[in-house]
DNA sequence: TCGTCTATCACATTTGAAACGC
DNA sequence: AGCGTTTCAAATGTGATAGACG
């Protein structure tokens, strides 16, 4: 099963989007590579690769694979990009929520008999906390601390790349959590932030399913599949669009049968639920006052044009990043227009967000008032905090098959009831860096678990480092004994997550498998630090030091 | 203590796969 | 074996409520 369960898409839909999609290769604008990819409104472009030219791929010694060839292409394109003008949110819950729009790309170009692993990561899309104040996005203040990340891989992986162009590739069954002890392998999330998810695309080969000593990946970044995600939905917009596409409507009352009886005639009627005319009844009082900020137009047509074009395009100055549809995030001059308004209606109305926004602290709107974030491929160069596994990840294998099965490598724990997902460590900004270390919890791991099943550290590495980092990492793997791992504990260097006995702990070596992913994550881990810190994209990575364990 | 904001839960509803019968 | 119907698990958003925080 190449698409999971419920998939509609035919094959005949599938050739139809082909056009439709966008299709866009590792070196063109919707598919960004490595660093670049911290592009879409995240403070990061790739300001050094020569618009155009595909020179952001790599000049790495696997440029001879076909990888690069890969094009990718997000399938309901139109269906994202309605979603991301409205300012995507996306639900998490306890449980786990599936995002919609489901993610599901048409891949092209791979080799069919070359077996590829394509997985998901998502990570923060910067370092800000968002609240919901007058129909907008606003920054609320820092961050939380980023959540141990962790990958989706997609279960038929690792696969041929027949098997991938076949038909739509849908990561739909991708679940979002803000559980932090979640034990279903979910994606961990904190709520009000924003994120972006980043698609992998990792070649495998025959002796090693989850790479080789040359193992080449590229990564696609759709910028409108950014998102914020929410524990109920702050947008009515967003609401709506979600009920009109999405199968579970959920309505109830009244409400119901006028959806029902539009749908059944076909017409568009406009369903207005009672929280939805209460949103619109504040927006309304609001919107009353004109919207005169000069630049905020200017915004909106620069916020198209490079939602138009892509990831790829060029910006002069790191501000001038693509904003997508949070308009709070970049646009400084929006920002300040919302607070001065805001700081207005306040006054004369009961508004919920009024204390909120009257008592915000000082120091984070001038922050984003008078400066722009750092660029976001500086924060990749900075010691990125360590997202490594917690111990409680009895979730790091694919679900592939058995062989994937295998991987956990666990005996004394009965195999987790969940699969497809794994550990990452993409640490996407410096504010969660080596001072953070002591005191989130999310930050702190056993050393064994870090080496064995976590890409590196990225605070321990250098990118000035002519030697990869990661090997460093792996090595301490290979000179740790179990013993020693035991005898050493998990906390020798980390203080132990809270709440989790310490034979949760106790890992077998890697298998061959496991290796191969963590060095695709070394490998990502590397390429971000080092070729962002060139501003340069690759697209590509090379594991150089490969110890196939 | 109160108000605000966010998270959680139960609920009604919808969909599609599985089970079943013909 | 193929088709149609029924059943049920899994999914959705809604709204009430709980809890945290200042």
């Amino acid at each position: 099963m190449l698409q999971d369960k419920g998939l509609s898409e035919s094959e005949e839909a599938f050739r139809a989007s082909g056009s439709a999609l966008g299709e866009t290769s590792a070196a063109n604008a919707a598919s960004v590579p490595e660093p670049a990819l911290a592009a879409p409104g995240l403070g990061g472009a790739p300001l050094g690769s020569p618009p155009g030219t595909g020179a952001d791929v790599a000049t790495a010694a696997a440029a001879e694979q076909t990888i690069e060839n890969i094009k990718v292409g997000l399938h309901e394109k139109e269906l994202w990009k309605k979603f991301h003008e409205a300012g995507t949110e996306m639900i998490i819950t306890k449980a786990g929520r599936r995002m919609f729009p489901s993610y599901k790309v048409k891949v092209t170009g791979m080799n069919p008999k070359t077996k590829y692993i394509l997985l998901i990561d998502i990570v923060p899309a910067d370092d800000h906390r968002y609240k919901f104040c007058d129909n907008k996005w606003m920054v609320a203040g820092k961050a939380e601390p980023a959540m141990p990340g962790r990958l989706y891989v997609h279960p038929d992986s690792p696969a041929t790349g027949a098997h991938w162009m076949r038909q739509l590739v849908s990561f739909q069954k991708l679940k979002l959590t803000n559980n932090h002890l979640d034990p279903f392998g979910h994606i961990i999330l904190n709520s009000m932030h924003k994120y972006q998810p980043r698609l992998h695309i990792v070649k495998a080969d025959e002796n090693n399913a989850f790479g080789s000593k040359n193992t080449a990946f590229c990564t696609h970044v759709f910028p409108e599949t950014s998102f914020i995600s929410v524990t109920s939905y702050q947008n009515h917009k967003i609401t709506q669009l979600k009920i009109e596409n999405n199968f579970a409507k959920g309505f109830r009352g009244s409400d119901d049968s006028d959806l029902r009886v539009a749908r059944l005639q076909s017409k568009e009627y406009p369903v207005i639920s009672k929280s939805i005319m209460r949103q619109r009844l504040v927006s309304t009082q609001l919107s009353s006052k004109p919207d005169v900020s000069p630049l905020h137009g200017a915004h909106q047509a620069l916020q198209h044009y490079q939602y138009e074009n892509g990831a790829h395009m060029q910006f002069a100055e790191p501000q001038d990043l693509p904003l997508n549809t949070f308009p709070a995030q970049r646009d400084s001059s929006l920002f300040y227009h919302c607070l001065k308004r805001r700081a207005d209606s306040a006054r004369h109305l009961d508004l919920p967000c009024k204390r909120s926004y009257l008592e915000a602290p000082s120091t984070v709107a001038e922050d984003h008032y008078f400066r722009s974030p750092p660029p976001y491929d500086q924060q990749m160069l900075s010691p990125s905090y360590c997202s490594e596994v917690t111990p409680r990840d009895a979730c790091m294998y694919s679900g592939s098959g058995p062989e994937i099965a295998g991987v956990s490598g666990v005996d004394d724990l009965p195999p987790p009831p969940l699969s497809c997902n794994m550990w990452t460590s993409v640490s996407p900004y410096t504010s969660y860096g080596v001072q953070t270390m002591e005191t989130v919890p999310y930050q702190s791991f056993p050393t064994h678990f870090t080496a064995t099943t976590m890409m590196p550290r990225l605070p321990t590495i250098s990118a000035q480092s002519s030697q990869p980092p990661g090997n460093a990492h792996f090595s301490v793997y290979n000179q740790l004994s179990q013993s020693q791992v035991r005898e050493r504990g998990p906390s020798a260097s980390f203080p132990r997550e809270r709440g989790l006995p310490a034979a949760v702990c106790e890992r077998k070596p890697p298998s061959p498998h496991l290796n191969a992913a963590n060095e695709f994550l070394y490998s990502q881990s590397f390429s971000l630090s080092r070729e962002a810190s060139l501003q340069y994209h690759s697209g590509m990575g090379t594991v150089e030091n490969w110890t196939d364990g």
